[in-house]
RNA sequence: GCGUCGGUGGCAGAGUGGUCAAUUGCAACAGGCUGUAAACCUGUCGGAUUUAUCCUACACAAGUUCGAAUCUUGUCCGGCGCA
C-alpha cells in the first residue's frame, strides 16, 4: 500500500462546532487549514505574476481549471512542460477543478445571468423555468452547446466554437496531465433554479462519475503516486439530497471532498452542516466557489477547510477592493467619484503592500484612466486580504 | 474682401420638414459580480414631474409652414480656397 500523495491532519477542533484547524500534507508541500484557494483558471492568477503570490499574497495553495487549460494551451502542452507547476511556474501546492463548473456556466447559465446562487424564490415554483433544461436546443438558442448525458458532456469551446467531449475518465486524464497535487472528479454543477427532481437525477450522475473517477485515477500508477482526488458533493438546496451525497461519496474512496453545486444566500450554511455532519473527519473539505469573508467565517466554523472564489480578483479588476468595518466587511468601489481626492490607504487597518504604498486617489485614478496597474494593485490587495482573514481564523481556532 | 463648406446635448459625431429631447461612441454618475464565457455586465445621463405629460433646447435673430435641428434671409463664429 503506497502512501497516499495527500493527506489530511487535524490540529485543532472548535469545541461544540464542526470547525477545525488542520494540515493538508501534498507532494508541493503543506496547506495549514482553513485556507484559502487563490483561483488562477488558466494557470495565472489574473494580472499577478506568479512570484507575487509568495511575495505580496502569501497564499499556500492555488487553483487552476482543467476545462480552460484544456482548450488553451492544451493538456498536452503541459505535460510536454512538465506540469502545471513548472509550466507556471507555480512552486506551491495546487488544485484544478475538473470543469464541472464550466457545464453550468456554459450551459443552462449561459447568458442569463444567473449565478450558483439562487436569489429570492427558493421553492420549487421555479421549476418550469427554461434555465433547468439543458437541452441542445436551448443551447442553440445562445450559439453553445452543452448536452449533458450518462457518460459525460458534449460542449462547444467558448473560443473557437469547436466541439468537444468531457467525460468523468476524460477530465481525469487531462487533469493527470496537468498534474495538480490535488485533483477533482468530473461532476455537474446544477441550477439554483433547477427542480428537485432535475437536481437528484444530476447528483445521482455525479455519484456514478465519481465511481469512474475513482477508477479512472487507480489505473494511472504514476499519477496516483504525486495526485490526490476529491469527490464533489452536490444536491443542491435540498437538505436531504445533500445528505444522500454526502453519505455516498463519503463510502468511496477518496482523498478529500468539495462541496459544490448551487446554494440560496439564506440556506448556505445548513447545506454544509449538513454534509460535514456526514463527511469523514480525517479528510480535508473544500467549498467550492465560496466566498465573501462572512461566507468563509459560516463556512469555518461549519467544519470547511478550504474555500476558493473568484470574487477577490473579479472585483479588483474593475475597482473595487475589501474593506474592513467594524463589524465586518465591505466592498468600496473606487470608481465613485468620492474617491478621486481621497488620499487615505485603501483599507486603514490593512497592512499589505497595496495599502501600505498607495492611496484610494491613485488606485481610482489608475481604474478612471483604464491602467492595468489598477487591477494588479487591487487584486493583491484582495486576495491578500481574504488570504490574511482566512489565515486569522486559522489563528483564533488554534488560540482559542 | 470674394467664394465655399460648416456651427447639434461635457466631447466626438449621426440626423437634413412631422414617428426628435434627438442614433451611436467616449466621458460622467451609480449598481452588480461567490469552483472566471468577465480589464466585464447593467442602468442613468436637458429640467420639472402625479413618469401621463409639460417646459426649455440642435450658434443667434427674424421668417415660411398646421408643424423646423432640418427650408429662407440676416448676424456672429470657424475651416478651406482665391485675392
Amino acid at each position: 500500500m503506497i502512501k497516499p500523495p495527500v493527506t489530511f491532519e487535524v490540529v485543532k477542533r472548535i469545541s461544540g462546532t464542526l470547525g477545525r484547524a488542520g494540515i493538508i500534507h501534498t507532494p508541493h508541500g503543506d496547506i495549514e487549514t482553513p485556507a484559502f484557494v487563490v483561483v488562477g483558471t488558466k494557470g495565472t492568477v489574473k494580472s499577478l505574476k506568479p512570484e507575487d503570490m509568495a511575495e505580496y499574497v502569501g497564499n499556500q495553495v492555488a487553483l487552476a481549471n482543467t476545462y480552460h487549460l484544456f482548450l488553451q494551451p492544451g493538456a498536452d502542452v503541459i505535460k510536454e512542460a512538465g506540469g502545471l507547476h513548472k509550466f507556471s511556474n507555480w512552486d506551491l501546492p495546487t488544485i484544478t477543478d475538473s470543469g464541472g463548473f464550466q457545464v453550468f456556466s456554459l450551459g443552462a447559465a449561459f447568458g442569463k445571468g444567473v449565478t450558483k446562487f439562487a436569489k429570492g424564490e427558493t421553492d420549487d415554483k421555479t421549476e418550469k423555468s427554461e434555465l433547468n433544461v439543458y437541452s441542445k436546443k436551448l443551447a442553440e438558442e445562445h450559439g453553445k452547446l452543452c448536452v449533458i448525458d450518462e457518460e459525460g458532456v458534449t460542449f462547444t469551446s467558448h473560443i473557437d466554437g469547436s466541439m468537444h467531449r468531457f467525460t468523468a475518465e476524460r477530465s481525469i486524464e487531462i487533469q493527470h496531465d496537468i498534474g495538480a497535487d490535488i485533483i477533482i472528479a468530473f461532476d455537474e454543477c446544477t441550477s439554483p433554479t433547477a427542480d428537485k427532481a432535475y437536481q437528484e437525477e444530476a447528483m445521482d450522475r455525479t455519484h456514478r462519475w465519481a465511481k469512474r473517477s475513482i477508477l479512472a485515477h487507480k489505473q494511472n500508477f504514476e499519477a496516483l503516486k504525486k495526485q490526490g482526488l476529491y469527490g464533489v458533493v452536490q444536491g443542491g438546496r435540498h437538505l436531504d439530497l445533500r445528505q444522500t451525497s454526502a453519505r455516498t461519496l463519503a463510502d468511496m474512496d477518496f482523498d478529500g471532498f468539495g462541496i459544490g453545486g448551487s446554494f440560496s444566500k439564506e440556506d448556505l450554511g445548513e447545506a454544509i452542516q449538513v454534509v460535514n455532519e456526514i463527511l469523514p473527519e480525517d479528510k480535508p473539505r473544500h467549498l467550492l466557489g465560496i466566498g465573501e469573508p462572512m461566507d468563509i467565517v459560516e463556512g469555518v466554523r461549519l467544519g470547511c477547510d478550504t474555500f476558493d472564489c473568484v470574487a477577490p480578483t473579479r472585483i479588483a479588476r474593475t475597482g473595487t477592493i475589501y474593506e474592513r468595518t467594524n463589524d465586518g466587511h465591505k466592498r468600496i468601489n473606487l470608481m465613485n467619484s468620492k474617491y478621486r481626492r481621497d488620499f487615505s490607504k485603501p483599507d486603514e487597518s490593512c497592512d499589505c503592500y497595496v495599502c501600505q504604498n498607495y492611496t484610494k486617489a491613485y488606485l481610482a485614478h489608475l481604474f478612471h484612466s483604464r491602467e492595468m496597474l489598477g487591477a494588479h494593485l487591487a487584486s493583491l490587495h484582495n486576495l491578500y486580504y481574504i488570504v490574511n482573514f482566512t489565515k486569522r481564523l486559522r489563528e483564533e481556532i488554534l488560540l482559542a
